[in-house]
DNA sequence: CTTTTTAGATTATGATCATCATCATTAAGT
DNA sequence: ACTTAATGATGATGATCATAATCTAAAAAG
């Protein structure tokens, strides 16, 4: 059945959002092109009229969900960034969380245009917690960039290393609540001194 | 052919050793039963007399290449440890560098039995890296438990991200190069007052 | 109104997947 | 020496994989 123009587009805007999230669920391995279909509604045989290759949707449906993320965290504080990035909330909805915590691993044995994607994406989540850091004000530039990279290493390794443990696990929580706690005294430079004269007492 | 019981017993070490270096560079679902044993020299019949499942040795072959990074990392001090997994050379060496960097994503969305696997490779890690950390003698066992556990997630979340861009890319190297520096100013905290007045400057 | 284009369904392709049954060979156990 | 048990090769299973050709009906273009 032949559809409108409009409505084709939207159909394939769907299909990416599908991916988006059934790919941050079972991995980019873990999803065929007959699931996806399924998932959106259609059936597998119109997949090559939209997308050129399953790694072609690949790299588009990781810009479309770290877009998400990006807008969600725009003009965010860094501090309440952290607190949402490393809740639990967050490490347990995979599906919906952040893509490059979800597929980073994946994406470092795509092709390079899915890794081109998440270095796109990395800047663009970059400038989003930048914007209006507020804990950031009066710092040059150069020194914004590399605490803002730093920060977002630092959440999505601990969202990443609480993932790989069992669900029920001591250690999933104590790593989200640790790296929570060590990240916030970081971005708080002015508690330093006391923080660390409690940590080396 | 039967073959003695200690060569089968090194047959079945080495099938363990082969899956953890090619799980390590193409994720658990891009290796498949057959390809790995004939990477280790062998036709895939043999495969369900030494393992139950491919999950069964998703779970080894885990334990076996985090038990590898504990070892090399027994005794080393921090600083060094961080200098060396955040290198460049640890970055493109997937297939035999830390277990957890290369697939901590994907052990997300595997069976507990292959996450509890990871759990006790992280405890078993961070027993490691603490044993002769002379940075942090002195200091109680509850925090340094807790800055072991917050860099390990670190320098992870820094490797993850730099090998999920391009190969080429100028942001790969910038994000392990300046998290390095990160990491190693915050396990140096007798030179973080001129560092810090250099930051805000 | 007629023609052209195309979204999406159906079906086919050949490859690969994890798992298992069978079998020959041969090391242990007696 | 004879039986038992187990290794690893061979091959089959049915499922799933990415990609593609064919077909349809209806939208777009003329």
């Amino acid at each position: 059945m032949k559809v409108t123009k409009a409505q084709a587009q939207a159909n394939r805007a769907h299909v990416v959002e599908t991916a988006s999230t059934l790919f941050r669920e079972h991995g980019y391995d873990g999803v065929g092109v007959a699931d996806l279909m399924a998932a959106a509604g259609f059936t597998h045989g119109g997949f090559y009229k939209h997308f050129h290759s399953k790694t072609d949707l690949m790299a588009e449906s990781a810009a479309c969900g770290i877009a998400q993320t990006a807008a969600l965290s725009a003009g965010v504080d860094m501090s309440e960034f952290v607190r949402v990035y490393l809740s639990r909330e967050h490490r347990d909805a995979r599906a919906t969380g952040c893509t490059m915590a979800a597929l980073g691993g994946d994406a470092a044995r795509q092709p390079e245009a899915v890794r081109a994607t998440f270095a796109e994406g990395i800047e663009s989540l970059l400038s989003a917690v930048n914007s209006e850091g507020t804990s950031l004000q009066g710092t040059d530039p150069a020194e914004t960039r590399a605490k803002s990279l730093d920060m977002l290493a630092h959440a999505l390794g601990a969202v990443v290393l609480s993932r790989a443990c069992p669900d029920d696990s001591p250690l999933a929580d104590e790593i989200l609540s640790t790296c929570r706690d060590k990240i916030l005294a970081s971005l708080s430079p002015s508690t330093t001194a006391s923080t660390r004269r409690r940590n080396t007492a």
